[in-house]
RNA sequence: GGAGAGGUUCCCGAGUGGUCAAAGGGGUCGGGCUGUAAACCCGAUGGCUCAGCCUUCGGAGGUUCGAAUCCUCCCCUCUCCA
């Protein structure tokens, strides 16, 4: 990797990328940095109250991974001290800070997560209370100075919220210059972010020539939409993979993605090259690739990479049998019981099956209770002794039933 | 500080004394069709010891045979004026 030209390079990076501000800027310092043999600081910045990571936030990750393996020294930044502020883009909720003790914690949870991806050898993790903790009232002030109300307020949520009479608060104005300033601390040669970063990202730039540094490069990447294809994917929209799910559990997701939103995930969560993509593309137009097999490939790869291909391969392999074949998995959960007529929506809510004998009821109505393959609907059931029973609810939920 | 609007079931949003566990939409779940895709069709969507009962309409009281709907106080959100 470390042989690419500077223009290679950039190539390389510009992949799954929304903006580059300026590729000519990138370029030469990526010229720079061969001349010099001194690495470019490339700085993101990661909140530190959400250290749940999922798929969404590795299409960041990968981008920071690829200026690694250009040679590149990358700098997780963890914003514990923004964090008592509250990044205002976006949502307008208030977070509760969290203590010292919280922020260690939570990063030692992205460290583990984080390495999945990045290269643990070139990953500076950073705080910003490092600098900002120590930053005086007069050191504050000066920073403030370097800005106007009038350029803050240029940012769209900004303008709409002041616009439209809603309230911003002065600590909200200040977010971005806080942000800003990490970059003049860390002298970053680039900063990365999602798309909904981009001003915030912009001011680093304006705020690095105040101080009069070079200003960062910044690249936008893509907010990845979430399994239903729509919204952004968020834990708190329960439209994501997490990158610590269980095999079984990551495959079943992906292979529950739409068609479009497949091509989607080669483009940001894979290495597969942009051509290749393309050819496929024609090829399931043409009708000589069923989609169904390059989502599970698309899938085998995502959990291989956080798992293992054994892993990987066995989740496949269990996929096919169970959804394609309606068979049942391997190993699945077992309870042992004692012979006897159950009340099935009191027997399923016992065993975790449903979550009210109320859903119980309905489900066996509708026929999404099975036992030993054969659609159940009757309330009452006899459980005969020495007989195993395999329950399904839904389409994956199973459950085997020991009766003794 | 003053004036006004509003807080409804996961979300949006109807509902102004009984026929309201509460319209409609979204989401979700189940079934059908499939490739656990999309689209589409059907159904469900508070809980329970389930033809009945219990708990829900910001909170606490009150009026009434009966309240999400009326009254009182409180909490919260928003708009306008200062």
């Amino acid at each position: 990797m470390k042989g690419l030209s500077p223009e290679e390079q950039l190539e390389y990076l510009r992949r799954g990328t929304v903006e580059i501000i300026e590729e000519e800027e990138l370029l030469a310092k990526l010229k720079r940095a061969q001349e010099t043999g001194r690495p470019l600081r490339v700085k993101a910045g990661f909140d530190p109250t959400a250290p749940d990571l999922h798929l969404g936030h590795t299409v960041l990750l990968r981008k920071m991974r690829h200026f690694q393996d250009l040679g590149h020294e990358v700098y997780f930044l963890i914003g514990d001290f923004t964090a008592m502020i509250g990044d205002p883009s976006g949502r307008s909720e208030t977070r509760p800070p969290l203590t010292k003790e919280q922020v260690l914690e939570n990063a030692k949870t992205y460290r583990e997560q984080v390495f999945k991806i990045l290269d643990p050898e070139k990953t500076k993790v950073v705080f910003n209370s490092e600098w900002m903790a120590r930053f005086t009232a007069e050191d504050f002030i000066r920073l403030c100075a370097k800005y106007t109300v009038a350029r803050m307020l240029e940012r769209e949520d900004f303008k709409k919220r002041f616009e439209s009479g809603r309230p911003i608060a002065i600590h909200e104005l200040i977010y971005p210059l806080i942000q800003a300033y990490d970059s003049v601390a860390l002298k970053a040669d680039v900063e990365l972010g999602g798309t909904d970063q981009r001003f915030n990202l912009l001011v680093g730039r304006d705020i690095q020539r105040e101080y009069g540094q070079e200003p960062q490069v910044i690249i936008t990447v893509p907010i990845l939409e979430g399994l239903d294809g729509v919204q952004k994917m968020s834990k708190s929209l329960g439209n994501y993979v997490g990158i610590t799910e269980p095999p079984r559990e990551m495959f079943g997701k992906l292979m529950s993605i739409s068609d479009t939103l497949m091509w989607r995930y080669y483009e940001l969560l894979t290495d597969v090259p942009l051509a290749e993509i393309t050819r496929w593309k024609e090829e399931v137009a043409q009708g000589r690739i069923n989609p169904k097999e390059l989502k599970m490939k698309l899938a085998k790869e995502i959990v291989a990479r956080f798992h293992s291909p054994e892993a990987a391969e066995k989740a496949a392999a269990e996929f096919e049998k169970v959804f394609a074949r309606g068979g049942i998995p391997d190993d699945l959960p077992e309870v042992a019981v004692t012979a006897g007529e159950i009340w099935l929506p009191r027997f399923l809510k016992d065993q975790g099956l449903v979550k009210s004998t109320s859903e119980g009821k309905r489900l066996l109505a509708q026929g999404g209770v099975q036992i030993d393959g054969q659609k159940i609907r009757q309330e009452n059931f006899l459980l005969e002794a020495g007989r195993d029973y395999v329950f399904r609810v839904g389409k994956r939920r199973f459950l085997r039933v020991k009766v003794s």
